[in-house]
DNA sequence: AGATAATTAATGGTCAGACCATCAGCAAAT
DNA sequence: ATTTGCTGATGGTCTGACCATTAATTATCT
């Protein structure tokens, strides 16, 4: 034992900002995503595997196996044993990420019902000025769809969340559509809790039937400030039903 | 043997969908993550060591640290060493799913700029209706700290992003507030980029100053609709003079 | 007694090696 | 031509070990 100099380290005084301790598997996660940022990686191409990626790295398999999980878990990379690790189709990427903030978060409903009005409102504003014809027939053949459901509460909803994501898909701004669907995937669930209200159903669907032709006769005369406003119309009409039970 | 009778397969044929095959440390992902969702373990707790919490999951400390990891790099985990692992300030969990998803997706730029439209705007005229005092003393800052910086770009643009998350904030809705920081932030460097023309700057400087006072005019009038207007007519403004250097 | 230095224990971070279950590819058998 | 069985490659998991850092404890010195 004895001496033991310890390390005395030579006073290098300032410019000594903490050093960044960046985690082995953090830096191939950096790396990886890099890689799949600047396309170099691209969705559906194979990784080499496990054991030479290690040799590559020049690290353990525990830290490029804990980097590689937590590219799997935000769904980034997918494994498959006996096949290989694979890059996901990237259109997913925003989605799922959102889907993560929003299940942790614990967002205040009213905070999300207040982001879908503003992003549906725009959206079919915007929808207005883009839709393709393919768009608007699709749209039409929801609103048939939810016509021919007024009795069945649960096709009805089936119809009507379609609706409203095909509004968004016509705007052609995957991350407008993305953010929406994510918003209204989250409401969803308490929807139907707070809608599943017999009394209510029937009034409510035949108001939003009516309500979703308006919507689309703006579309369809590519009137957007129409669109936006009916669109804002009949979220809020909905929302205050859904006040009711809640307020 | 003989024949082909094979297909020994019991007809149960219906009823056989693909088995849910969840890996151990995506199961242990899913137990902490709605552990936090349910506020039973909150911001700030601290995890019992990972040599406990294998002895309790009943895995290894592999499969373990996979799941750690991977909500590390999700900004819900953070472990020291030495100390142990806690759970992260759950505020920050939106925007960091946002990053991640913003930053693998390869968007087009167009989509992010038309989103950040929608969000800028919008939230300008809720703003109008819900800013408190101290928030508009805030937003007048940002806009004297704009008067100041005439000369110096760099100075003005930090004044110049201020004022918009100020906004954003002074909605009170967390959820537009993340949305539009992490969609801004995608676009700060690109903003700052297509600006730094000095031939541009000066003109563009004087324009976005009173642009800027306009919006603020309106909210403190409480003018929704024309802070909305403001806000739109000033993000289209300064859209322009870049447009020019890419499109 | 109080402050300081040295020691120790706990903990996350990393590595290496092993075993298993699964899958693709191919050869043998039918 | 189809089925069966083998084999190697691969991801998934476990175990045990060692390291670096941190906090708590103890010893040492004034």
């Amino acid at each position: 034992m004895v001496g033991d100099v310890k390390r005395v380290r030579p006073a290098a005084g300032e410019a000594m900002r903490p050093v960044h301790r960046t985690s082995v598997s953090d830096e191939i996660v950096a790396q990886i995503t890099d890689l799949i940022a600047r396309n170099v990686l691209k969705p559906g191409d194979r990784l080499p595997p496990e054991r030479e990626l290690c040799k590559r790295f020049g690290v353990g398999r525990s830290s490029l196996r804990e980097a590689l999980r937590s590219l799997g878990v935000m769904g980034v990379l997918d494994g498959r044993v006996g096949e290989g690790t694979f890059v996901c189709d990237n259109s997913q990427y925003l989605e799922k990420a959102l889907q993560w903030g929003f299940a942790l978060d614990g967002k205040k409903i009213q905070d999300l019902a207040e982001t879908r009005m503003m992003l549906e409102s725009q959206n079919a504003q915007l929808a207005a000025g883009r839709a393709t014809d393919e768009d608007l027939e699709a749209i039409a053949a929801a609103v048939e769809g939810m016509k021919g459901a007024l009795d069945d509460w649960e096709r009805f909803l089936e119809s009507d969340l379609q609706f409203h994501l095909l509004v968004a898909r016509a705007t052609q701004n995957s991350i407008l559509y993305n953010l929406l669907e994510t918003t209204r995937s989250h409401l969803q669930a308490w929807i139907e809790g707070s809608l599943s209200e017999p009394a209510l159903a029937g009034r409510r669907a035949e108001l939003s039937l009516s309500e979703h032709g308006r919507i689309l006769a703006a579309l369809k005369g590519r009137n957007a400030n129409g669109a936006r406003q009916a669109m804002a119309d009949h979220i809020r009409s909905s929302g205050e039903d859904l006040q009711g039970k809640v307020g």
